[in-house]
DNA sequence: CTAAAAATGTAATCTGTCTTACAGACAAGT
DNA sequence: ACTTGTCTGTAAGACAGATTACATTTTTAG
């Protein structure tokens, strides 16, 4: 049967679930587009959905008092966010903002808790979803500690080749594009410093950069050069996901 | 009736549970002193267990390639910890060491796997403790990106100030004491520059330190100077936690 | 109580990073 | 194709913070 909110099915979170729950959690959902720089939600924002992101591209970010963006995150297709408004009473503190035109799943809390009630491979499978993401911060924080703004932006790059490098002749390719600007926004520097070390690092042989793409030449060798261990890539299994996501959007 | 473990019953998580569930729970934790400076896990230990603190206090934190402590997070008495290591089945990545003489209850992940399954309240509870903990690191991540060391001095104050914080007629009194290094190591700079730091703050009228004691003499005043909220102190019922667990130790 | 160890205070130098400023390259829209 | 706006590259000066080095105080352990 070809069901309207497929990509439901597609999400770990519910893929265990009857066709009946499907539906029920899909009669409550809305499906929204969002233009590139849209605010998905913000810290003042009342609504206390779970967002499943299923196509584009999201940055999670806090605004310091001083109007930077301190990029908490990056949501990819496929991706739950906005999971931590689910139990906490009080509002939010970060942003969620487009970063290329997509689309998203509002869940309504009160569906989401309906389901971990009644299912609980769904509630182990959010404790898990926010351990993962737990983590991945607790690294980041490591990462950044104590770091000088050559190691951060190593450390990136290998984070990035991690979730997004491809295996080539070339060496790693990272298949995102982020302007000099929101890597700056990642690591905590400048803009001006992000491009003088990428140009360094190229120029050291260690990355190219073609058209806005970076190509990790030597993913060990980046890694020696802070004494960090080089991250595996991608799996088949995630590149599968990936391009399921791509396929549904082009026939969907 | 008198229960050995009454800190299990005392803990948010396991509250609820039946006499006969705090039973089995207790027949297989560990119960282990620990003195100051001992390392409770580290990430090659095989050990999934989480970890109850009943007394004491114990640090998270990552080593950074060239040995520095980058600390995560501290842990009071009747917190949880290391309950990462229970979902995930890779090792831990982080370091948990006492801070000072302390006393934990080890409870083996299988057991809480158990209890998760039977007792939906206690999955729950883990969820939001995840959350709770990854919204705290969430925070501290914003304050330290784009921010100055003063600034990340001041808002560690003010989040000492916020879980440690007890008002008095001169101000807010941290009762927790910290060494210049272990505060340079949560927010990642040195021990000089804390030192100095402090020592300005001082001169300024923010806050006094007396035997190694601060006092923040006008949270308002010193949250203003940074563009930050001033953080709530500890509510009553924190207080109230708080003095159980030293009663009991005396009496227990 | 005393010795040893740890923590604090201070200061000079040196390095990395931010700031400011501007020019050129690239992208998107008219 | 041209224009507009965004992104990238570069560089000089200012400044914050790391480093180094050492004196002093406080705490801990025997």
């Amino acid at each position: 049967m070809d069901q309207k909110f497929w990509f439901l099915k597609n999400c770990d979170l519910f893929r265990r679930l009857s066709p009946e729950q499907i539906e029920q959690v899909e009669s409550r959902s809305r499906v929204r587009e969002f233009q590139r720089g849209e605010v998905i939600y913000l810290p003042s924002d009342a609504s206390d959905s779970l967002v499943l992101l299923t196509s584009g591209r999201v940055k999670i970010y806090h605004l310091t008092a001083d109007g930077k963006e301190a990029v908490i995150g990056l949501i990819d297709p496929g991706e739950l966010f906005g999971e931590l408004a689910v139990f906490e009473n009080g509002p939010r503190e970060e942003f969620a903002e487009t970063m290329e035109k997509s689309t998203a799943v509002l869940i309504p809390s009160t569906i989401v808790h309906q389901l971990m009630h009644d299912h609980p491979t769904v509630t182990l499978g959010v404790t898990k979803l926010m351990g993962l993401r737990r983590r991945r911060v607790e690294r980041r924080l490591k990462s950044l500690l104590f770091r000088s703004n050559r190691e951060r932006v190593v450390c990136l790059l290998l984070e990035l080749a991690e979730k997004y490098g491809q295996a080539t002749t070339d060496g790693v390719r990272l298949s995102i594009r982020l302007s000099h600007q929101e890597l700056a926004n990642i690591i905590g520097t400048t803009r001006e410093s992000v491009t003088m070390l990428l140009g360094e690092l190229q120029s050291e042989g260690m990355i190219t950069i073609e058209r806005r793409r970076i190509i990790v030449r030597n993913l060990r060798r980046l890694a020696d050069s802070i004494g960090a261990v080089p991250p595996e890539l991608p799996s088949r299994d995630d590149l599968e996901t990936c391009l399921y996501h791509q396929v549904r959007a082009q026939s969907g």
